[in-house]
DNA sequence: ACAACTGTACTATTACGGATAGTACAGTTT
DNA sequence: AAACTGTACTATCCGTAATAGTACAGTTGT
């Protein structure tokens, strides 16, 4: 099941995205196979069909499903790939948030230790 | 001078109130010494007074300077203290991110090369 | 063929945050 | 008194996110 926390800041059709992104990484949703419907989700998570259709496009747009229409949406076979691709882009957010951390007088061994403390935490939501 | 970028995504007073946090920390805003007045900042950058005002309330929030209605807002003696305690509540941010990015797949080596990247480049604005 | 599903495409509305515009008031400085 | 200072309003505009409702075309299973 999909955790969505409509209070977190983060757009709710964002958190869509990397929520089934994660059950794909995870083989929850497995290469090939169909991801729920738009309208199967939206009546699972009480979340307006409009808003997981926005996600269905956006995760279309990075390839990582792939729509059928009248049938559904199946997990493209480089799915994998093209998350990490995508992911790999936010790196940029990552070094601009370190160097703004810097400038504000933190020293490096702090902001290595929070980065570190992010990355040996497999569980949790991921909130912001 | 401070740089603005309207286009950048990150709200304009949020771009101010951490321009003149580095420009304390560079010393042209000196402890105990005005910062520009809001009908100056305003002028000089082009952007609306209840812009910088509020710019100007957060920085009053944060214990960085200190307002006297009349005469102008001065720089606290603990200024430096209160940013870096301020951008210590950001680690959280830092944190939250490398472990989305983590989830997403990506290897524990290419975050810390983009953290270490971003921490030893002093220059720029670091934009968003 | 039919019913029930699928993705897709609209239009309209609401809510909120950011930014602008303009005015006004009280205190300080010179 | 004039010119500055911070502060407090109200009103408006814009973009994004989310909701609501309807509609159409393609696929599937009986």
């Amino acid at each position: 099941m999909l955790l969505i926390d409509k209070f977190s800041g983060k757009p709710v059709y964002e958190q869509i995205v990397e929520g089934i992104e994660r059950h794909i990484l995870l083989g929850v949703y497995p290469v090939g196979g169909a991801v729920p419907s738009v309208r199967e989700l939206s009546a699972s998570l009480g979340i307006n069909p409009n808003t997981i259709q926005k996600s269905y496009v956006e995760l279309t747009r990075r390839g990582v499903i792939c729509p059928s229409p009248g049938s559904g949406c199946y997990v493209t076979p480089y799915a994998a790939e093209k998350i990490r691709e995508c992911a790999r882009e936010r790196l940029k957010e990552l070094e601009a948030l370190s160097a703004e951390l810097i400038l504000s007088g933190l020293d490096e061994e702090e902001i290595l230790e929070a980065v570190r403390r992010g990355i040996s935490q497999r569980s949790g939501q991921g909130g912001n």
